[in-house]
DNA sequence: CAATCTTTGTGCACGCGTTCACAAAGACAT
DNA sequence: ATGTCTTTGTGAACGCGTGCACAAAGATTG
């Protein structure tokens, strides 16, 4: 198994903080909306306001990049702009292919956030022969037979992922020995890659999971009897079959 | 300003923290897998293994849920599947509503993954009025003037907002209002929200650009020429315009 | 029943991330 | 030029999350 090794040792080099560099494009963000307003600088505090943060921690973030603020006044506004885009290598040019042309696949490739901001949908990629030239965002779809060659000739090496799940272990290794080193994954499947490549989920189930959990705590705080049995310990039937308190829901996860 | 105070508390009450509930989910999908291949028990080891997380971390996790594994043997999958759909509140139903219905709202609606485990589609909501009556994914789309009837009628708590980032904040008001208090935001928008309401957010940009980052490290880490010029130093222009080297190539952000 | 072997549950230490609080830096006014 | 006022940049403390390593628990075998 081996899932490349699971811990990150943290991003080394020159050492900007992971959680950091997961915040740049938040202000990045933050950031083109002032400059599109024209306004010159903002405080840390008017930023950190307009991203959702704290003032100390955008402060800190901004610290690991170097010295860009000016003491009484703030940050120049097109100045960390442009720091920001290049340290996240928006600067540059990166060709992106999604593979797996579904509901999900078909609303990524419309979906404005790509096209903007250094991304573009190189290619469109589908194991259905049906689809293939269909176009789809303006983008003719390519069989998946090709896709080492349209990842190669494309130089992307940024994948994303819209398989279902049963394909996505082996559209990522295809993706990984096509050249791809970074991968967008939004099937419902751990992925095992080797050392070397990044792989990011995107997960909705897990995400109202969550919700769910708090939702129920939100209602048990007050009405309560969120926990009314002790539950059956760990009876451990023979075999499979086992109902302790009743039946339980024989609940259908992905 | 205030988004309802940023900083998580964390999982009080029987203290789950906040990075297990997160992980709960993955761990629920692998024994689910188990569950239908009827292995009738597994290892710390192997469900790691399978949800691609450290034994140890698990084995910690499941602490917090209660001793529900059995020394030497391992634990039962049924078992471990229904305490932790009880714990994250699967075993109730989760009427969602979806706001915003285009492609992002629609590829959601015919989603999989919402329709198991627990969370039913409960309601379309969408601005335009064109749009009203349509069905999408077997289900009419409603417009937004009823949104609050619709949120209360169905018992709606948990909404998704798929719309264009200007709208997100009127709509994410508009769901609190009429009663949700847990909102997953596809918007590439921060949401302000009173205290007691919960906000995810997926964002698909932000998740590029920090694979951006890392493909523009590792790039960097061998031909290196990476960081060039110790680039202008805040050399602050008047107002606007600022040209240090060269001209900086106005990225467009979102 | 005793010995052995497997696997859990957890005390402990370490490292990352967050936050506080303040000194230093610089703008701006006089 | 000097003083005041604003805001940055960061040292230090704290808390959470992770991983190690091992004792305890129980299954299994002889």
């Amino acid at each position: 198994m081996a899932t490349g090794r699971n811990h990150r040792p943290a991003t080394r080099s020159r050492g900007i903080p992971e959680a950091t560099v997961a915040r740049l494009p938040l202000y990045l963000r933050a950031l083109t909306a002032l400059s599109e307003r024209s306004v010159p600088t903002v405080s840390s505090e008017e930023l950190a306001a307009a991203a959702g943060v704290n003032s100390a921690k955008l402060r800190k973030d901004f610290s690991y990049l170097g010295s860009y603020g000016t003491r009484g006044v703030g940050y120049d506004v097109e100045y960390l702009v442009y720091q920001i885009s290049r340290e996240l290598g928006l600067t540059q040019d990166w060709p992106v292919a999604i593979v797996g042309i579904g509901n999900l696949g078909a609303a990524l490739a419309n979906y404005g956030g790509f096209a903007s901001r250094g991304f573009r949908v190189a290619a469109l990629i589908d194991a259905d022969p049906a689809m293939a030239g269909t176009p789809v965002a303006g983008i003719p779809v390519q069989h998946a037979d090709d896709l080492d060659r349209i990842i190669s000739e494309n130089g992307v090496s940024i994948g994303v992922i819209t398989t279902p799940p049963g394909a996505a272990q082996q559209v990522c290794d295809r993706l990984v020995a096509a050249g791809v080193t970074s991968i967008l994954n939004f099937a419902p499947t751990v992925l095992s890659v080797p050392d070397g490549v990044d792989v990011r989920k995107v997960d909705l189930s897990i995400e109202l999971q969550i919700l769910a959990f708090h939702e129920q705590r939100k209602a048990g705080e007050e009405g309560v009897d969120t926990a009314p049995d002790p539950a059956a310990p760990p009876v451990r039937a023979t075999t499979g079959r086992k109902g302790p308190d009743g039946d339980m829901p024989a609940v259908m996860p992905a």
